[in-house]
DNA sequence: TTGACGACTGACCGAACGGTCGGTAGACTG
DNA sequence: CAGTCTACCGACCGTTCGGTCAGTCGTCAA
């Protein structure tokens, strides 16, 4: 783990997230990551050990730099639903700071059977960085309704909920914008994303009753 | 437009769906396709223009088969809360009942990148049946509002976060199932996560309030 | 019987792929 | 000044990529 000067590597590591968050792990080519960065193809591998050490350590700094900024919300001493909605608040944060986290994330979920087999080294950080996130968040909301702030949920899928919710919105990219109808990172959609997330969780998982009655006679039609 | 006798050429689609599902656009060949399909990649093309067309015609054919279930729902003449409940359900049901939907949407969001400059005729059908959805989804809930069944939210952010929840989950593969400790598409997960995700969008958005209480001074922290 | 046609194939093409290798230039150390 | 180390490069390797093409085979109408 030879400690370059950081120009170059850091230079490698910066286009390859923005091409892998583009077009994905197999459809970037390490020839088009070295003229990008404007060096030689050769000396990706002399900083790298191969295509895939390289993504995923370009998966692993999207994932701290995200670590960073919502792991201190969750272990905070507040309230669980404060916690929550600055948690929220952190995660999107992070996900608007750099435009190709969510996209790199997204892809990175899918991607990871191709590296079940012979997984480099790399990955595995990158993996114990998700579950403490996901463990975080999980946590939170069993302290949550514990205390009676929260209606009694599905843990798990209020977790998938909010991955979805957030992680998507920043990776949905052209379909996104249609959907708003402007720019997904501007100040902006930013702060009202942030708010009408934070609005709709905590309307949603609020444990005093008056929501709208459902219906349970068509629930489970289909299939 | 020749219509082939079913055989060949719906094997050769339904082979390309799980593959692009599995490893995306760049990351699955003709040979390998051709080889699953038990024909020799020549004959791939001769069903098939090239690569691009196969995995267009590939996604028109899932997003058809979720349009099927759930344009219906949207149109039908009940309240707005009943449509969006049944909605839901309806999408729900229309992912989990081929696994590979979720995957296939969710890549196809991201690959059309690539397709952007010469994009095959086959990608305007794609792009339609998704701008009716939405549309679908965005007049269900303006009319829920006007009707004063839904509180005063964002109507494309809603949006973003229904396509979030619901796709996201049924893609999420590993990622997903580590977090639920279970299997993503067995009937139970499917029935709950259907509940889940109606209870929570019927509660986060009733027009009703007793939501738990926001702390507007910490929203705007970071960036 | 013939001819047209659709389904299908093997051989082949140029380009791009990830990765290796031998070597050079410069900085730093003894 | 010799030895070493790091950053970097051009040339090259075998493999695989999407795509083309000439041609075979069976079917069916005239």
């Amino acid at each position: 783990m030879t400690r370059t000067a950081p120009s170059s590597r850091d230079k490698i590591l910066d286009v390859a997230e923005a091409l892998f968050a583009r077009r994905g792990y197999a459809g970037v080519g390490m020839r088009e990551v070295a003229e990008v960065s404007g060096l030689s193809k050769s000396s990706l591998f002399h900083h790298f050990r191969g295509k895939a050490p390289l993504y995923c350590e370009v998966l692993g700094r999207v994932l701290c730099r995200i670590e960073e900024r919502v792991s201190p919300v969750f272990a905070a001493p507040d309230a669980p639903a404060r916690r929550l909605e600055r948690g929220i608040g952190a995660l999107v944060d992070a996900l608007a700071e750099h435009p190709t986290s969510a996209r790199l994330l997204l892809r990175g979920l899918f991607e990871d059977d191709e590296f079940l087999l012979d997984p480099p080294p790399e990955a595995e950080a990158a993996e114990a960085i998700v579950a403490t996130l996901i463990r975080g968040l999980e946590t939170l909301l069993r302290e949550g309704m514990e205390a009676g702030e929260f209606r009694d949920a599905s843990i798990p899928d209020t977790v998938q909920t909010v991955i979805g919710a957030t992680v998507y919105h920043f990776a949905s990219g052209d379909v996104g914008e249609g959907v708003l109808g402007a720019p997904l990172f501007s100040a902006e959609a930013v702060r009202r994303r942030k708010r009408e997330l934070i609005d709709l969780l905590l309307h949603g998982l609020s444990a005093k009753g008056a929501g709208i009655a459902v219906d349970d006679t068509t629930r489970d039609t289909g299939e």
